[in-house]
DNA sequence: GAGTATTCGTTCAGGCGCCAAACATACTCG
DNA sequence: CGAGTATGTTTGGCGCCTGAACGAATACTC
């Protein structure tokens, strides 16, 4: 059977009692992110003991990490009351980043996902060029850092988030086509225009960080298997499975919008004909809609109003673009075997007229919608997602191995 | 075996200490399994103690998995020789049932990835009804049982491959398109008809199973993330990623067959128009080529022998398909992410006359292609992967929890 | 050929983490 | 106010890994 020596970072790791630790109080720390609980009400959720946990919750309560809070009001049940123990919110924060063909943005979110900080910079990008944009995002990281530390948050990490190509071991921008970008090493340029003191920063295609601002905060209770479809001038599709986010082996998946659909269809900028992208993405549908795709944050509004009016071209335009779309989600469906897709970005306002084309075309290429319905619902942070889950990402590793982050 | 109630199987567990056991001897046997070594080389490999790989391995011996080989003859390096330790063949078996279009067939894996019995029942099994068929896989299942105990192997499972849709919760096949079966549950029919003392069966796709076949047997090096596209009537992929066969929530992934790829082409069984399948599918390939779809087991050497012979049609027939078959790998590539596709079941054989239409067709749809090289290659096991894939999966259970095995 | 160096496998305390049970605490109920 | 119940902590025990020490088996050196 050989199981090949896999040289590579496939060997399985031995395990030993510390990672024990680690990994329950990891546990343990999920439990009360969820919701503030008691130490015996965290047992019987996890599974652990009593004392097992109430071990665990006095090192994390060391760590700052988490809080006791007072004792909960008497509710009425017999037996002495549980003290409750929620995430300190100053125990870690994490900064967002999402630089986007119309403008720039960041944020703070603290460890129970409070939005701490907001702030943009809006704007056509595409005329600018790649230095002078990142100068314009470091900046907004020194802010976020500054207003972090007037707001007495420690900052576990950084995540930006780009519209293109990433590649994760280089940590480069390979090709970000909306923006004109190649080959950026966005995390360098950005830290050397930066103050420096910077923590850790991490970057990630803009809808991977969106499904995983989903996943976290959008509270689609129940759907730890979805695909959230981010639609913009671009679309991309960030694919979380289990729980986990599915980035592909280098970082390059996702990408729904290079996906066949009409191979006599238009020459996309990728090279191939008949691309999503081509017949389901922002610029397709303004111009389908008889507006003009240039000076895009007055065109989008305008589409909505067009909407919203009944316009019958603006209407037509947007369904047959929900019918494209369902042959990409249907294809992703039928690949990942996924029951839920969220549509965000530019999707996310258009939903009501997307929805029953969508919805149709899914149903009939499916092949087991018969026996599980897919559901097709809008995404609940918008466009906010990426930069949220850019700023969860990196509080994450705290949530992940918090005895870990801790330690190191 | 598992203690928490699970509401929802997405809980995390809580570990202890016996799972720090457990989790390290699959850690020395995955290790062993790589190929026979001392207890010192796994310690070196693994990063456990020669203490604690010293412990394990006698654990594992006495539970009949692994076995001291004789002391290696010496190899002219300074020091006490090392004793070898080995994956027992004998130490458990799995059978693979598969049930296709064109036959049934049944092997014997041992532990050490050996083929040790093979039977098969070719025959369109079209016509036939399920029940009829069942009982003939059984037969071959009861006949591999018995001739596993001659060879005193110890079956620890079966695997059992179908073509086509299966719910792996009620472990039923829910639609297999070319076979016309619907909703049957195969596992609890077979083993009516068998026997009886069977050991846990699991049923499966058939291209999952073929990959996971190729990802044990295939010694493609390095390669832990692929897909490999199953060609038939249908056309189904199995995906794994990072080492881990990705079946989907409820084990509905990977039907590639119906992507669509020409939205104005004729339409599916499945009700859709354009599928894949329609046009890169064995009967469209031998009918384009001007043969008889019908009685297949003569029509693809027919077809194999129409190529060598350069026959026109038949070679055009191939690069088409080909080229559609592309555009359907691309579609996989460009949102898994995979670098590595291989071409399995029908497409093995046909593979020198597809190659070509097949590269240049990925190559030009995927986006990632400029930066990394997407490999296209022939299947290594052709056929058998399935069947294989099908018995060894019983193994891996094994591998991966050898004293959980030994306990239950 | 004897002594030394090196490597292998085993044995033995030591530390750590979990569990089970007992105990102290705090509240409800009658 | 006492009985009943649930929470949180303490204690003893066990399992597992580690590190060091030890015997065993081989090669190297003089």
């Amino acid at each position: 059977m050989s199981i090949a020596p896999t040289g590579s970072s496939r060997r399985p790791r031995p395990t030993d009692q510390a990672e024990v630790r680690r990994h329950n109080a990891a546990v343990v720390l999920e439990a009360l992110a969820a919701r503030p609980r008691s130490r015996a009400q965290v047992a019987a959720a996890t599974g652990l003991t009593r004392a097992t946990v109430g071990s665990i919750v006095e090192e994390l309560i060391a760590g700052g990490l988490v809080t006791e809070q007072g004792t909960r009001e008497p509710r009425g049940r017999v037996g002495r009351p549980g003290t409750d123990v929620a995430l300190d919110p100053a125990g870690g924060a994490g900064i967002g980043v999402e630089v986007n063909v119309d403008g720039l943005s960041a944020v703070v979110v603290d460890l129970v996902g409070e939005v701490r900080h907001r702030a943009s910079r809006p704007g056509d990008q595409r005329g600018r060029r790649a230095g002078e944009v990142l100068r314009s995002a470091a900046r907004l990281v020194d802010d976020a850092l500054a207003e972090s530390e007037r707001q007495g948050l420690r900052v576990r990490g950084i995540g930006v988030a780009v519209p293109g190509l990433v590649d994760l071991d280089a940590e480069v921008l390979r090709v970000a086509p909306n923006l004109g970008w190649q080959d950026v090493p966005v995390l360098e340029r950005m830290a050397k225009a930066g103050r420096g003191g910077w923590p850790p920063a991490t970057l990630d295609n803009e809808a991977n960080l969106a499904a995983l601002g989903e996943l976290w905060s959008g509270g689609h209770s129940g759907a730890d298997s979805f695909v959230l479809v981010n639609g913009d001038v671009g679309v991309g599709a960030g694919v979380v499975l289990d729980g986990r986010l599915h980035r592909g082996s280098r970082g390059f998946g996702g990408e729904l919008g290079h996906l066949t659909v009409a191979p006599d269809g238009p020459e996309c900028r990728c090279g191939a004909r008949g691309c999503l992208e081509q017949v389901a993405g922002l610029d397709w549908i303004l111009r389908s809609a008889g507006l003009e795709p240039r000076g895009r944050s007055d065109a989008v509004p305008a589409l909505l109003a067009a909407l919203d009016a009944g316009d019958e071209r603006a209407v037509r335009a947007v369904g047959d673009a929900g019918t494209s779309l369902g042959v990409g989600i249907a294809a992703l469906v039928n690949l990942f075997d996924i029951d839920t897709v969220l549509l965000g970005g530019i999707y996310a306002p258009l939903y009501p007229w997307l929805e029953k084309a969508v919805q149709a075309s899914v149903d009939r290429r499916v092949l087991s919608a018969a026996w599980a319905p897919i559901a097709v619902r809008p995404s609940r942070l918008g466009r906010d997602a990426a930069v949220v889950g850019a700023a969860q990402s990196a509080l994450r590793d705290v949530l992940a191995d918090p005895l870990g982050v801790l330690a190191g």
